[in-house]
DNA sequence: GTCTATAAAGAGATAGAC
DNA sequence: GTCTATCTCTTTATAGAC
């Protein structure tokens, strides 16, 4: 099982958190946050059923942790890509890469952040739609700038949905068999993406 | 609630059974299959809690009948499109605004239909993988189509993908209150698909 | 075919020892 | 901080009257 999943809450300093978060990432995703039971999560992690809450207050606690660390994650990719180097069409080339490629390479982490929204506290629930506000807005913002400058043509606030649609679909049918492999997904998905924005037509 | 939602099913005769489905939909699509209870269902259809299992054996099969309905659904519109009358392009952008304007219309039954698979029976998920494997088999034939004849010009299998994943996705973000509307929305997204293909480059 | 009542199992969370 | 044992509530599904 992951080292990979169990590597990417960096943020959460006690081992133990960090392998139940691990635990929790895999029967979240493969299974429903709802089909999930603290045992599961619990067992997986090599623990007793009680140990969870010495570390967590609840099972919803633990679903928190993952998506807001995911959802920071994301908008955190997006932003450096927009605030990088060269042209509204590299940078967009650099943000569809990373972002595809993110959900590739994190596809059970993100399958948790993009569906299982509904399932947060009320609390966390407002904070992830704002990182999600956030994250649309910088992609809009980079994509009417192009159109601004000329380099793009097309309907921005279709296009950001679209663009966002093409990388965020990646979490549902992505699994750890899929070909291509996440980096070149992503250089595949960037090029699908700068000809759906009419950078090409130029 | 949603005359829409409860005509969506003509194929079932019973209108008793119709009613826990239209039920069943809303109750699954904003809270989960599994976040929702079986008095859920029954409650919101105006009956007892007993009264679900006379129309179906189980809670599993009242998302079985709502899963397979969609899928089918789904095929038909990729089908009835590829078949068309038209270019490859005429008959992807007929394909796309459909699909599109499908899952934004019926976003409750198409977020059930492409979000809650994992907790299908295992017979009726072989059936609805079967269902899926055609319905992208479609669209691949139809753009690989495209590129033979020298209409498009892209990677076959990645703009399948991201052709169908603009469509799905629509399920997961949109609302009764977004805007455009359905069929607005299917427009400007089969604009996009057709640009992405590379129609517009020749 | 619909109801009330209930059986049977499962699941989140806690108590208290070590 | 981890364990075993358990409390309490919820939930799927069934029994049997009308």
């Amino acid at each position: 099982m992951s080292e990979l999943v169990a590597g990417a809450f960096p943020d959460v300093t006690a081992a133990a958190a960090r392998r139940l978060m691990a635990a929790a990432v895999e029967s979240f995703a493969d299974n429903g946050y709802h089909a999930t039971t603290t045992r599961d999560i619990s067992t997986a992690a090599g623990m007793s059923p009680a140990a969870l809450y010495v570390h967590f207050p609840s099972k919803a606690a633990v679903l928190s942790a993952i998506s807001l660390s995911g959802h920071e994650r994301a908008l955190a990719i997006v932003e450096a890509a927009a605030a990088g180097p060269g042209t509204p069409a590299d940078r967009m080339r650099v943000l569809v890469a990373e972002m595809a490629s993110w959900h590739a390479t994190h596809h059970r982490i993100a399958r948790i952040v993009q569906y299982e929204i509904t399932a947060l506290p009320k609390a966390d629930y407002t904070t992830v739609a704002d990182l999600r506000r956030r994250t649309e807005r910088v992609v809009r913002a980079l994509i009417e700038e192009g159109v601004t400058t000329g380099v793009f043509a097309c309907d921005v606030r279709s296009a950001a949905r679209a663009t966002l649609s093409l990388c965020v679909d990646i979490a549902r049918w992505y699994t750890a068999a899929s070909t291509p492999g996440p980096a070149e997904l992503g250089k595949r998905y960037a090029t699908l993406v700068l000809a759906m924005l009419g950078a090409g037509s130029r």
